[in-house]
DNA sequence: TGATTTTACGAAAACGTTTTCGGCTCGTTA
DNA sequence: TAACGAGCCGAAAACGTTTTCGTAAAATCA
């Protein structure tokens, strides 16, 4: 049980001082050779390293980056992680995590207790209640403490930082667009509720890609879904209430699993009478039976472009470089076998 | 932009010293009701927060506490971090996430990266490649420290430390045995190789399981698989060359639906002609078609298991108590559709 | 030899806390 | 009135670094 050894150990043992340990080990032209071989030997047969929260302390820096979302069971936000945590490690800095279970309270508790100094900026998205809410107090807080921060796929358009999305209205539009080039005719979509962003942008794109075509918008092919996990019956009612649904657009993996499922039991087939494309591209989709096409949201690629991004803002010093960014990755529509 | 308040500026501030600005803020009797009021209202208008890393310093403990894992995309590990994050925040904790990526080399990286005061304690599941190397030094080297261990799923034998595991042995007994009740006469298991503890033992369970019932046991039964990214071909040929297999017992998520796709497509029917059981219960065995019956191991419950014995140890100062344990977490059989 | 520069090191401040201890100003008591 | 005890507050150390500055001894130069 060695005790931890510092630069005053070292200096007590060597007998020498504080300051000269640590000049040795940073290769100063202030210490003879003599002293700095000494020195650095020492500190390399104990093990020595330096002390980070000490360096936090003296520097103001901490070398950490908080990151909360909602979930980390979820594919998505479990790639967007992994990309952040590479790009980051890479750059020498480390990544702490807190989740806010979708609530607005525990989102806010998290960034006051990352905020007090243990990190250096945040990457986020935001919980469900806090879109619903609208209510950003708390990110104008840590920012006017001048802690940058940067919001990706669920964002809050007037918070001033750089923001990472995908183009929803597109994606959907391009997916709903390329069951109707397979011969569609009745194209619906399960969405959620307008308050997420993502349900209805995607909602919007779907309708965009109708109107292009010439295809009325019927709201009967639009159902919103607001419990997600009791969407079976809600899918099912609205399966049974369109019997000449051909074409399913699902902005998750969840919903199109589900339907998908629905379908099966009741005797269709997929992708003959009925094609699906969800959103998401994640273990469902690659491993479910039939597999399903899906737009990915290539979550690894995101989380560097935020970490990057974020880091980029803390290491550059001069602050009057405050335009803000939104970088729009780009989605790719994953060929498989519920479309034809 | 303001400054982020500090004892110091409060002090200036109101003209009076540092250590009065402390004492009224922690309710010192020392300090007359006027002054504690006109601190305490200051600090509050002013939102002070003490900063968490000087406190750190201070303390010589920075309530964080570092995870390991190899993955963050995979369910299992998912949910453990997310009973980690929950016990841990709940007891005023953070959580360090550092990704192995299965390599020991970014294990040794990690681990040296948190252990230089970033952190109380660690929280890991070793990686693949230094389960196989069998190589502890890091760990070792740590615990030197008087930095407490605990481990999760994959853990080292005989490293000192608190281990939270599921019994593997028996689970996959259990699993067998299901199969064997269910009339199956010829249960095969979809394993790794034996490196891998989990596997391993899982198949030894298995083992033990036909043996009771005075089964004998059939290598040709036993598939261990290195590479789980091209399992498909070995996965089907195992089926191609055991024609009378009726039950399967797989070491996770991703070989059982793989399994039961091949199965599929040859024409078979599941659960009537090939039952399966899988361990781990994730996304995929909920949602694919035919869900599948599976060994839930409790990931949630374990890392919140792991987050309180940890902190326990960080909590209790007597470090006399030296007894480490290992606690078996239960498993949980869930049956669905892949099974009768 | 005396003056000046170089070499090699140490003292101290700073980062933001908490806590111990010392001390000043009252009012109370002998 | 002198001594003493509250009551109230500030100075300083400590946690482990880095860095600036000061300075003694040695080396160089005139």
């Amino acid at each position: 049980m060695a005790q931890k050894l510092t630069l005053k150990k070292i200096a007590q043992d060597l007998k020498v001082s504080i300051s000269t340990v640590s000049k040795a080990l940073r290769d100063s032209y202030e210490i003879s050779e003599e002293t700095r071989k000494k020195i650095q030997e020492y500190a390399k047969q104990y093990n020595y390293k330096p002390n980070s929260i000490a360096l936090s302390l003296k520097n103001q820096k901490t070398k950490k980056i908080g990151i909360i979302i909602p979930e980390i069971v979820h594919h998505f936000f479990a790639t967007v992680i992994s990309g952040v945590e590479h790009v980051a490690n890479e750059k020498g800095y480390q990544v702490i995590i807190c989740l806010s279970g979708e609530s607005f309270d525990k989102e806010v508790v998290n960034m006051e207790m990352l905020a007090n100094g243990s990190i250096d900026g945040f990457i986020l998205s935001l919980s469900k209640e806090t879109m619903s809410k609208q209510d950003f107090h708390h990110l104008r807080e840590v920012i006017n403490q001048g802690m940058p921060i940067v919001m990706f796929d669920r964002v809050a358009d007037d918070i001033p930082g750089d923001k990472i999305i995908i183009d929803d209205v597109t994606a959907a539009s391009e997916a709903t667009d390329f069951l109707m080039r397979k011969a569609k005719k009745n194209v619906g979509i399960l969405s959620t509720v307008d308050y997420v962003n993502v349900g209805r942008l995607r909602t919007q794109g779907y309708s965009e890609a109708l109107m292009k075509r010439g295809v009325e918008v019927n709201q009967d092919l639009i159902l919103k879904i607001e419990d997600i996990d009791h969407c079976d019956e809600l899918i099912e009612k609205f399966i049974d209430n369109n019997p000449s649904l051909d074409g399913i657009v699902a902005v998750n993996e969840l919903f199109a699993v589900t339907a998908s499922k629905i379908l099966t039991r009741k005797g269709k087939r997929i992708p003959d009478d009925v094609a699906i494309v969800a959103f998401t591209d994640g273990m469902l989709s690659k491993y479910s039976n039939p597999s399903l096409t899906t737009i990915g949201q290539n979550g690894y690629e995101m989380g560097g472009i935020a970490a990057a991004k974020l880091i980029d803002r803390l290491e550059q010093d001069q602050k009057d470089e405050e335009r803000y960014e939104t970088v729009i990755v780009k989605t790719s529509l994953i060929e498989r076998e519920s479309t034809p």
